[in-house]
DNA sequence: TTGTGTTTTACGACCTCC
DNA sequence: GGAGGTCGTAAAACACAA
């Protein structure tokens, strides 16, 4: 998993399953994880328990710090479609890394960007900089398809980190928080729908894996299958007799996206 | 270097819900 | 009817053994 190395790379980057504060994204209305996700839903921001106005504070009473209307935000797409433009000049470093963040917005804050660079043991092999090797994150409709040249763009380490966080916060993300992330993201709100899906698709085949390995083994002791409707995805990674993403989970968040 | 297996984007088909 | 869900799949990107 490729991400892996990127939540690999401190075991404390999410010593709580909660968006990076740095990503200073409106909470928006978050709303539970859907009721088969009763684990995941259950799982709450504790006020104080980090610094992040988005989680610890309830979503009525956050000013939003997008309160740019959704009409504002395209012309981060504009910049990011001028990078697109030109990829040969792509040698923004992280701290500067989203060109589609206007300076100061704080959309997304160093913290986040200069982590980017601080890979795990696993991107050894990997350049820390490899990821300015990738290509740019497409930006609206390209018109590509599969048949017509390159119909698949590569999403940097820094955007798939942010859908991590996001999606480990909620494997379903609302409609404004879409767009919040797709804007922030330099993304079409599609790519950030359908990143979402492939994730929970990957998520419930790592599920399924988990189980056939647990009911494969000649364990003596009686697997005890995920709750229907699984300990959702977060369930899996989370959760009271269901693995907890943090702890109680039989892998850790290391071993959730190792490869 | 190359062959192979895995992971990551992206899409289409189909279904459900409002 | 549209939006968004899953499921299955294509193909690029990637990792790694030989």
């Amino acid at each position: 998993m490729y991400v892996g190395y990127l939540l690999d790379k401190d075991t404390n980057m999410y010593p709580s399953p909660v968006r990076h504060p740095s990503l200073n994204l409106n909470p928006q209305n978050y709303v539970p994880g859907p009721p088969q996700y009763s684990d995941f839903a259950s799982y709450h921001h504790v006020p104080g328990i980090n610094s992040d106005p988005h989680h610890g504070q309830p979503a009525a009473a956050w000013g939003s710090p997008y309160t740019p209307a959704k009409e504002d935000w395209h012309s981060y797409g504009t910049a990011a479609a001028s990078s697109t433009a030109n990829p040969g000049q792509f040698g923004f470093s992280p701290p500067d890394f989203n060109p589609m963040q206007p300076p100061g917005s704080g959309l997304l804050p160093p913290p986040i960007s200069s982590s980017v660079p601080q890979l795990s043991p696993n991107a050894q092999r990997r350049t820390p900089y490899e990821w300015m090797r990738r290509s740019i994150p497409s930006t609206s409709n390209s018109g590509k398809t599969r048949t017509k040249d390159k119909y698949r763009v590569v999403y940097t380490d820094h955007q798939r980190l942010e859908l991590e966080k996001e999606f480990h916060y909620s494997r379903y993300i609302t409609i404004r928080r879409k767009a919040e992330l797709a804007a922030a993201l330099g993304l079409t709100e599609r790519q950030v729908k359908i990143w979402f899906q492939n994730r929970r698709a990957k998520e419930r085949k790592v599920n399924k894996k988990k189980m056939q390995q647990q009911s494969q083994p000649t364990s003596t002791t009686t697997p005890t299958p995920p709750a229907v409707g699984t300990p959702g995805p977060m369930g899996a990674l989370c959760g009271g007799s269901a693995p907890s993403l943090v702890s109680s989970s039989p892998l850790t968040i290391k071993e959730e996206f190792m490869p």
